[in-house]
DNA sequence: TTAATTGTGTAACTAATGTTACCGAGGGTA
DNA sequence: TACCCTCGGTAACATTAGTTACACAATTAA
């Protein structure tokens, strides 16, 4: 664990703090699909993402979902931090996208560190930061593109953090993570099969070209 | 300006922080309709909202705008705080909705007192939780919702902020904001009207009731 | 006073998205 | 083999939102 720690977190964090996360930190590992976190359940602790990739969720009156954006390696969720801090509920769900390793943290620590580490301040903020903007990106999908963008953006992301140009998603899947329907999404990715930019099949799609 | 920083942020911080505030901040007044800041500019300072408020725009390609919350008494900007730090730019646009009275305060500030006062890391930290969890509201409304709902909620918060039920807008004004246009604004308060709720003038709507 | 500008109402049309329904292919299982 | 279930393709239709065009009233400027 602590190997690893250090290849991920050994530039951004000093030695001490390395140690006491070694320390307090517990080490887990999640398949794809492991929910980590759901609405309105309490936080235990904080995630430092060591490899494999997260899913942030929200969802509707109806409990469908809408894809937020995705945790990688060297990061962790924003969410959490404030959540666990003001002792609130979580607003959002968490669902291992591929199979993840990571340290949990507790609590407790979160605010010792903050005071006692610049290099953790500097990672807090940084973090806050960065998701932020993620849910900015997210927003303008959502807000200023057509389906049929906002379905090549997904396609190009989810080939990203799953490090794969085969995706192993169903239609339905796809459809329920941009908060569309069914057929909305088969008559899209027809399209994008019918210019080339990808291959359907039963149960996966193969990407082509998404320029 | 020491009288109303101790009014709203007494209970907030201790009076070492109250007092540095007053020594190294600088009391501002914009009117209404003042761009504080905009996409792509380099922030100078911090602000801590003393009264009226800001209202944070995000634009898209064509440079129409969309708009993504409201910033309030005994509140500062997200944004700007991460901007500050990693000297980068901003991603949003910042316009008194109101008349208002805030204090800048510099940047650098920020670092040194988060580490120095728990209570400044305590409000930076509700901070950012407070802006994440209204730019998922907002998320929520444009994700979830029709138009004439977003409308709703639109002239509600603006009657909110502006502590006024009669809002001084265009449709076109109300259009932007929602990023949409002002013939489906037009119709959608066309038709709150033949329901009762609200009344339309030329430049400005009576509101009647938004249950 | 006349002319120009701005704000609103409305109709007609288009485009995008969502819904319902049905079909058949693929693959597993009794 | 016969049956069932999931997945994807497609047509027909409904709804929502955006666009274009034009009329007219209120307000301002010439």
């Amino acid at each position: 664990m602590i190997q690893e720690l250090k290849a991920i977190y050994g530039h951004l964090f000093e030695d001490d703090l390395i140690n006491e996360i070694v320390q307090v930190g517990t080490y887990k590992e999640v398949p794809a699909g492991f929910q980590m976190m759901d609405i309105g359940s309490y936080i235990k602790g904080m995630p430092l993402l060591i490899s494999g990739a997260i899913k942030i969720l929200r969802e509707d009156k109806n409990g469908d979902e809408l894809l937020l954006y995705y945790l990688e390696r060297g990061e962790t969720c924003s969410m959490t931090m404030t959540c666990c801090m003001g002792q609130t509920k979580s607003e959002i769900r968490a669902i291992a996208e591929t199979d993840a390793k990571l340290i949990m943290v507790p609590v407790q620590k979160m605010e010792e560190w903050t005071a006692k580490y610049k290099t953790w301040r500097n990672f807090v903020f940084e973090s806050y930061h960065s998701r932020l903007n993620e849910l900015l990106l997210t927003m303008d999908s959502i807000a200023f593109d057509n389906m049929d963008e906002r379905l090549l953006n997904y396609l190009r992301e989810k080939a990203r953090v799953n490090n794969d140009q085969t995706l192993h998603n169903t239609h339905q899947e796809i459809a329920y993570e941009l908060h569309s329907s069914r057929v909305v999404i088969s008559r899209l990715l027809k399209k994008l099969e019918n210019i080339g930019k990808i291959k359907l099949h039963r149960n996966y799609i193969e990407i082509i070209n998404l320029d």
